[in-house]
DNA sequence: AGTGTTTGCCAACGCCTGTTGGCAATGACG
DNA sequence: CGTCATTGCCAACAGGCGTTGGCAAACACT
């Protein structure tokens, strides 16, 4: 038996697997993604995916793994928290972690599994962000409720649904009017 | 042969179909939704959603159907824009048009037709409404992209995704703080 | 009463889906 | 070289899907 921490020679398909099922969920969605299709894309066999990621369920949680790696609020200066959260989000976008996330928000708006996995993702690495940047811990839930509003709102539009008037903004002008946006809904007195 | 004008016997069977096609498809989106399911729901065959509708697509367009009722802003304070325009939204969600709204959303996020539909919506009902609050016709589009995000960011959250954090916000506090940003979006200098 | 249309159900088609089991080829290891 | 686990493909399964055509009952109209 090879040793589980040596590179195996099925790693390389494994790897094939996993970048055209991210692709695929991330164009089509759960459903409209088929096992077939992303095998396909791969170049192997149907089967494979099944005895490397067990089931389609198994290969969707694979390829929706997420770390935000939101930073530090504490160590940013008060007054330009809003508009670095912001570009944090959309630089996100740009790497091979903003496919994850298309990824899980197509999937979560028709499924169920996946809408607890996304609540798991605020909970754990957005609500401690915040709280970071909240004085009074009782104001938290509130104010992260208006910027989960603003923040996938900016998300869904834009990189989801791919709306022309949305993808037209430009950069500056989502993260200085955003960015004041979520700022407000940080600090603001409520 | 009937008159097409008078009340035909199967009048109560295609409204049927249509109100058990509007539930299934918000709550299931428009895969996951089967007109077997649907037809069950309406206590008939499913080969009459076929006779009556033509195919699932079109039992869908007939169930998306939308006229978002939006206000003339014209007539309304301009400091009250905002706050009167986020109001009319939530109202929409209390009401057979939230349904709609909901299908069509859910659906867009993974159906370039029901995408393209959504935009046509955009075009059509919500850019008008919005121009007429702006006074720089060539800032419109961007100062819409900017609302958009604003207000289906609160849709998709509250009402398809249904995260807790969100759906636990008052009315009160929504209008308040999403009617000042949306107000903001749309009359303050760029 | 008789004729033609409408309404509905049934059974089936063809297709695609996720998933499974077996079998050949390849590699590792003694 | 012989043994055994690994990697891969093929063929097939059972089930669900949208969709179709035909046939019986209910109705409308003359």
């Amino acid at each position: 038996m090879t040793d589980s921490t040596v590179a195996r020679r099925s790693d390389r398909t494994r790897a094939a697997i996993l970048q055209a099922a991210r692709e695929r969920f991330a164009a089509d969605g759960y459903d409209r993604a088929t096992i077939r299709a992303i095998a396909a894309d791969a170049g192997i066999d149907p089967s494979m995916v099944m005895r490397y990621y067990g089931s389609k369920e198994g290969l969707f949680a694979a390829a929706a793994e997420i770390d935000l790696r939101l930073p530090d609020l504490t160590s940013v200066p008060r007054a330009e928290i809003g508009a670095r959260l912001v570009g944090h989000f959309l630089d996100l976008w740009e790497n091979a972690t903003g496919e994850s996330l298309v990824i899980l928000l197509r999937a979560a708006t028709t499924n169920e599994a996946v809408r607890a996995e996304l609540q798991r993702i605020l909970a754990t690495q957005v609500a401690p962000t915040l709280a970071a940047a909240c004085p009074r811990p009782e104001e938290v839930p509130t104010r992260m409720g208006l910027v989960v509003t603003q923040i996938l709102g900016l998300a869904t539009t834009r990189f989801v649904l791919d709306l022309p008037v949305v993808a037209a903004l430009d950069r500056a002008t989502i993260v200085a009017r955003l960015g004041a946006t979520v700022q407000g809904y940080l600090t603001e007195p409520l």
